[in-house]
DNA sequence: ATATTTTGTTAGGCAGCCTTATTATATACG
DNA sequence: CGTATATAATAAGGCTGCCTAACAAAATAT
């Protein structure tokens, strides 16, 4: 079932910036920008045009329609100031909710989130990595159904994150260097057909970079996702880059070295044969001849330990590497480390900044300036799937789910 | 002159997208993208409606505005096929014409370009490294009045392009390596007050990626100059990438040896030193004992000169490396070799086609696939720079300056 | 009580797009 | 030569979505 030749659906493509052409479209942009300020906190009509800058008819014939179906909340006026008290807008955290799924290459997970991205019900497992494509398909799809089951809500859309390269015209998974059971899967495809609702899918570090924009105002950054592998989420004007196959930021695979270790890839000195979790690991056991995992190397830095240190501060310094190169393409705003090596952060951060202090273009010292932020959302993977379907409800690509009028 | 300690006049910011709320933006949009059609080939309205996806009375209504403003003129229908034969429309190439200005290292020069870019006039001379802000300014201005008094139609605007890194939000120059004169210059400021013009500047590795946009279609693709330096425009959705700071694209100074030789810039092992066109000149120096230009030296690789031919094989080398490392982060649709290095461009390919083919993540042969064009065009940065000038006057930034009613 | 301040709504208008119908200009062909 | 057909461009009327100006509502200040 997974190796189906040629997708018969059509495939919807995610974060598509339609092109503004007409009046509706502004309508479009503008209930979108609305909907993404209700989304840090509640705001009342007068607040939100002045933040647009539209006129408060505008606004409040926007606001009419949303609240008409039910995506926005008016709630009882409170005090501020001397004045009428504005009538607080918030989003409806019970109109709908998304089906978020992670399938990496040791967390198979579904969760429901509510329209402001609020895990409601979150169900892990394992992927079945080596099991086969039909058997780790069997078990995403499961976990699915059985999350989708306890939803109290309409489910309006499913994002779903995996490892790359993708095909995103065609909505396959094309060939994860540690997941070749998911080679050539036709996911979105099946997806759409086994649940019956729009599916959108997505890098999984594109992903978290979407997550992380929810919590932070930066306009251009990067965010670094630190597992096995390493995947940067490339964040442009607020909007996750792609590529043109839909194949940026495969940072793991970056070479630190022309003439180092040969990589699958095909290169030689990929970052992540150094930097990434396996790579520490892998590195430590051969000095010391042991076998211990990523934590437990990190606990025995913390006290002291200096082979182990040393195992976190080699990785730390070609991700300072990475990261002076990565300020000299794309001068970024912001750095996130994120994933399960973020956990150690604390052991990576210290190398890392210094080769990016002493090391960047240094004018202004942009590079001692850059800020280097920590992601420890527990999730941030799923979260950022969920974001996606979020996205393309906010922006009306979905027809919403109906709903029954009262249940407020 | 060059130090004021704080430009006084508004800076344009260059090439910002204003956010498109109300439908009079919708017009601003639809009217930039005509014009970026009719630049490539006239075009009828039926023809233009189909492209755009518009109805034929919106867009005649569009044009009738452009023709009103003389932007564009009806030429007499031709025979195509039967039916009614459509009017060509195209842009008038005498209503207006922009400035462009180069401030390199070694090349001042200035430049009038006519609505559709072509150059029409231009004025090139040395920029006086070396003697101080105030003489390369004096050098700069006085060539932009001899070529201004050459215009016989209205100047709209001008653009220079500048070496890195830029402060655009104050128009001003900051650091480049090889041209202290020009340290903290503000460029915009003065040459507004000197010229009365509307003055944009932009990275001289953005200008000459902005006007290459002229010649592709391509969504995405990054534009690598070579000369003593290496800068790279990014391009991403038909728009440059400046990076936070206006600070993106120093391919120079990314690193391919993480310790290999100090450079000026604070990092160590950087390309331009490697592969910039000095490097090669100091390669083949160090090999010979001897002290030849580059294009000396690529005459006797071309006459078989095993050393000459190295000292470009291994700048060729570092290339493919970065090429690899580019491909693996934006996954670009086209790589572009332009500046005085790709006048040899066939000496280095190779070598750099070998890296990125046999290195790119090789699923689908990306790497093999990934076209590499050379830009011959003679003068490409003051094309670029007066591009700039141009969109500002498509995007109905500027308004254009009178034109004699009568002269077609 | 009354003035002031702030929020939100109503009414009327403009811009820009769409659809449908019409006019203009050409070829094809009996 | 006249009529059918095809294509281009315009005209008329309508819808959407924004704006401004005026107004109604709801609170505080005095």
């Amino acid at each position: 079932m997974a190796m189906n030749p040629k997708p018969a659906l059509p495939v919807r493509k995610s974060e598509g910036s339609k092109p503004v052409q007409r009046p509706q479209d502004v309508r479009r942009v503008n209930r979108a920008s609305v909907l993404e300020l209700l989304r840090e906190r509640p705001c009342s009509r007068s607040e939100l045009a002045q933040m647009l800058g539209l006129s408060k008819p505008a606004l409040g014939d926007l606001i009419g329609d949303l609240l008409e179906q039910n995506l926005l909340l008016e709630d009882t006026p409170t005090p501020v100031q001397r004045g009428r008290y504005p009538a607080p807008l918030r989003i409806n955290p019970r109109r709908f909710c998304v089906l978020g799924l992670d399938l990496s290459v040791d967390n198979c997970e579904a969760g429901l989130y509510n329209p402001l991205g609020e895990p409601l019900e979150i169900l892990q497992t394992f992927s079945g990595v080596g099991q086969g494509a039909h058997e780790v398909y069997r078990r995403l799809l499961r976990a699915s159904r059985e999350v989708l089951s306890k939803a109290s809500m309409p489910v309006a859309a499913v994002g779903v994150a995996a490892p790359g390269p993708i095909n995103f015209e065609q909505g396959q998974i094309l060939a994860p260097p540690h997941f070749p059971d998911l080679h050539n899967m036709y996911l979105v495809e099946q997806l759409q057909r086994d649940l019956g609702l729009p599916v959108y899918l997505e890098h999984d570090s594109a992903a978290v970079a979407r997550q992380y924009l929810g919590s932070t105002p930066a306009e251009n950054f990067i965010y670094i996702l630190l597992h096995r592998g390493i995947g940067a989420g490339i964040v442009i004007g607020r909007q996750i880059y792609r590529g043109q196959h839909g194949f940026a930021g495969e940072l793991g695979h970056v070479s630190i070295d022309i003439d180092g270790e040969p990589c699958p890839c095909g290169n030689r000195g990929c970052l992540e044969n150094i930097a990434g979790t396996t790579a520490i690991e892998l590195r430590y056991g051969r000095l010391t001849r042991t076998g211990l995992e990523l934590s437990a190397i990190a606990a025995l830095a913390h006290s002291g330990d200096p082979v182990a240190q040393l195992a976190f501060e080699q990785a730390g310094r070609a991700l300072g590497w990475a990261a002076v190169n990565l300020v000299n393409l794309f001068d970024p705003e912001l750095l996130v480390l994120g994933g399960p090596g973020a956990a150690h952060a604390d052991l990576l951060i210290p190398s890392l900044r210094h080769h990016l202090n002493t090391r960047a273009y240094p004018y202004l010292g942009w590079g001692e300036h850059l800020p280097i932020e920590v992601d420890t959302l527990p999730k941030p993977v799923g979260i950022g799937a969920a974001e996606y379907a979020l996205g393309a409800v906010y922006r009306g690509e979905i027809p919403l789910p109906l709903w029954e009028r009262g249940s407020a």
